[in-house]
DNA sequence: ATGAAATTTTGCAGAAGGCGCAAGTTTTCT
DNA sequence: AGAAAACTTGCGCCTTCTGCAAAATTTCAT
């Protein structure tokens, strides 16, 4: 966990951040990341967008990027619970250690939420990258269940998951003081736990 | 359901669905979507390269066009069946009888397939437009729930189903032979209906 | 059938995004 | 300190896509 990485290392992920932020902070003040270009990002984050190009392939990535991150620890978390825990209560557990909740601002959130939710490229970016967060995952969730990738089960299982962790979260954002979130994505895996076809009561 | 439409909205589903065919018949050609531009698809069409921006945004778009046909399809047959069946049965059997499996050609189904697996744009753009189906379909689940599209039950069990829906295409797509789409089909929602955290047994 | 109205197609010009390259700059390592 | 490695930048180029206005096609009323 100690990040006794060089000089360089931290300056390119600082400028990652400082670019990721500054597309957050453009599109924000600007209402809609359409509005926004690459030069004004690069800009804003004190590099050329030459450099820009170098860190994204484009704004929605740049924007994106803290989701791309969180995946990433996502990932991490699963492959270490999926050790110990059976596969179910690992993904469960993994989205909860995520601690959105905590780690960001909740107004960050809802405003980063509706950023996304306006913007039809932004919407797509984003399921496609759920997409490769199921692509890298379910090579451990076959392992833990005892299947092969190819199979119906783990995918099932793997795609129950992420549909339960971001409705919970979008569940959450859109009012975070009714329930905390740890208590909306455990209600929401038990939905799946008991069958879908029946609401669980409260 | 009869098309008495005149000729001038025969001749623009016609171009459309030429311009569609062509974008698959290039990328199965050139073995990736990457490798064929619009100009290309345009000239194989017979059309302008400007009026094939007027039909699709893009090649992937012109390339997606039959599955956004298919959606358009299901939400029709799921608005119908959702006022007679059970919401969940209506999710099922609206899948069901979209009758992929009859409608194309198999190994057609299996190269499109290989296409889109191929290709992260295609991917990504197939993911939104999964998104855009859910946001069209959340209303007609929660109505036939008697719930609000901004509840969580709702949107678990539409998530649920195209998730359902998505994977069993695959699946079958990936070995035809061994059982008909429609058992697979109706295998992956049992496995909702029993609860996700075991699975069936066959 | 005919001419006017509505719609579609097309070419052109240009904006915007993104990439390869090579030179310049900064960090690393000895 | 100085050479090697890695990062940044500017430049030119290519591709994609859009606005616009003229040309072509279809529709509709007479």
């Amino acid at each position: 966990m100690a990040e006794p990485t060089g000089l360089r290392e931290r300056k390119k992920a600082a400028t990652k951040a400082a670019l990721s932020q500054a597309a957050f902070r453009l599109a924000m003040e600007k209402d809609g990341i359409e509005a926004v270009s690459p030069d004004e990002i690069a800009a804003a984050a004190g590099v050329s967008t030459r450099t820009f190009h170098n860190y994204f392939r484009g704004k929605e990535e740049a924007l994106l990027y803290d989701f791309s991150e969180m995946t990433r620890k996502l990932l991490d978390d699963l492959r270490e619970r999926s050790r110990h825990q059976p596969i179910w209560d690992a993904l469960r557990d993994a989205c909860i250690s995520l601690h959105l909740s905590d780690a960001y601002d909740v107004q960050l959130l809802q405003c980063r939420e509706a950023i996304v939710r306006n913007s039809p490229t932004l919407i797509t970016h984003q399921a496609g990258q759920f997409m490769e967060l199921f692509q890298d995952a379910v090579g451990i969730v076959a392992q833990a269940t005892g299947t092969e990738p190819t199979d119906l089960y783990p995918r099932l299982v793997l795609g129950s998951a992420l549909i339960s962790m971001k409705i919970a979260n979008e569940q959450w954002i859109a009012d975070p003081d009714a329930e905390p979130l740890e208590a909306v994505i455990a209600k929401s895996f038990a939905q799946f736990e008991a069958g879908i076809t029946r609401p669980i009561t409260e």
